[in-house]
DNA sequence: AATGGGGCCTGAGAGC
DNA sequence: TGCTCTCAGGCCCCAT
């Protein structure tokens, strides 16, 4: 499932191909897939013969700025995947939308369950937009500080782990690396938010940043049931890096004491019960 | 306001 | 072999 690294990826991928490219033909194959707005070919109409000006990241969005003020959207949900590819190549099973550009690269949409959507929104600026003004600090950006995130943690009752996948608090973080953050900082996911002092904040702090940074060098997880690839269809390399995610009765990589996985508040976590406090 | 739960959706895998 | 059931989980909506 695509969350900040795997974005990041596809951003850093489609960026050189589409940026000053215009879109000279598009299709969607299922209406779903742009059910923000009012049929497909409003989406179509929307969409036609603009401009792309860059390609950009809020959170698990990609955000394609037109010419026209307008920008956009794609969000992957569970199992979306942009691709680019040339339009001789077929399409895979589950493609439902299909842009074409002024050098006969097409930009294809594919999302099995199609959780995810594309939809063309107005204005540029990420941070101004309705659709994502829900949204809190980027977790790679200088505003995320420790005691930023002490505020974001103090006096809630919730588990770390759902705060720290909540969106309006920070973006871009899922499953994947809630766990791995947490098993980085040495902290137990099944203990509340509030609970964290300013050291096993500061700690969980840097591990966000940490288990991040080095998601994206190796461009993405692609999990057992990771249908995740790159915007060239090739698979992500920090599912060999993962500590504790999808590794329950493995042993752990630090100490040897199997992770576990349990389910707690209707939410599965997986962790090291020696490492982890 | 914060929190919990249900529904959306389809493919993979388990169990019979 | 082939059916049914369960699970995966981001995000939105609603209830408490």
């Amino acid at each position: 499932m695509p969350e900040l690294p795997e974005v990041e990826t596809i951003r850093q991928q489609i960026c050189s191909q589409l940026c000053g490219r215009v879109v000279c033909n598009a299709q969607v194959l299922r209406a779903r897939a742009v059910r923000a707005h009012e049929s497909p070919a409003v989406f179509i109409e929307a969409i036609l013969g603009r401009t792309i000006l860059e390609v950009q990241r809020r959170g698990k969005v990609i955000l394609l700025p037109l010419d026209n003020h307008t920008t956009l959207l794609a969000r992957l949900g569970m199992s979306g995947q942009l691709q680019i590819s040339s339009a001789d190549i077929p399409l895979l099973a589950h493609t439902y939308v299909i842009l074409s550009f002024d050098n006969a690269a097409e930009l294809r949409y594919i999302d099995p369950r199609t959780f995810g959507q594309m939809a063309v929104v107005a204005g540029h600026d990420p941070y101004k937009m309705a659709e994502l003004s829900h949204y809190g600090v980027e977790p790679l950006g200088d505003e995320f500080s420790a005691e930023l995130l002490a505020r974001l943690l103090a006096g809630k009752k919730a588990l770390i782990q759902a705060v720290l996948m909540d969106q309006r608090f920070v973006v871009g973080i899922g499953k994947i690396y809630a766990d791995e953050s947490c098993f980085l900082a040495g902290i137990d996911p099944r203990r509340s938010a509030a609970s964290l002092n300013e050291i096993e904040v500061s700690r969980l702090h840097e591990a966000i940043r940490t288990v991040l940074t080095r998601a994206i060098a190796a461009r993405g997880t692609s999990g057992a049931d990771g249908a995740y690839r790159d915007a060239a269809g090739s698979l992500g390399s920090f599912q060999q890096q993962l500590h504790v995610y999808q590794r329950a009765g493995k042993p752990c990589r630090v100490c040897g004491t199997p992770i576990e996985f349990r389910p707690l508040q209707g939410r599965r976590m997986h962790f090291c019960p020696h490492c982890q406090r």
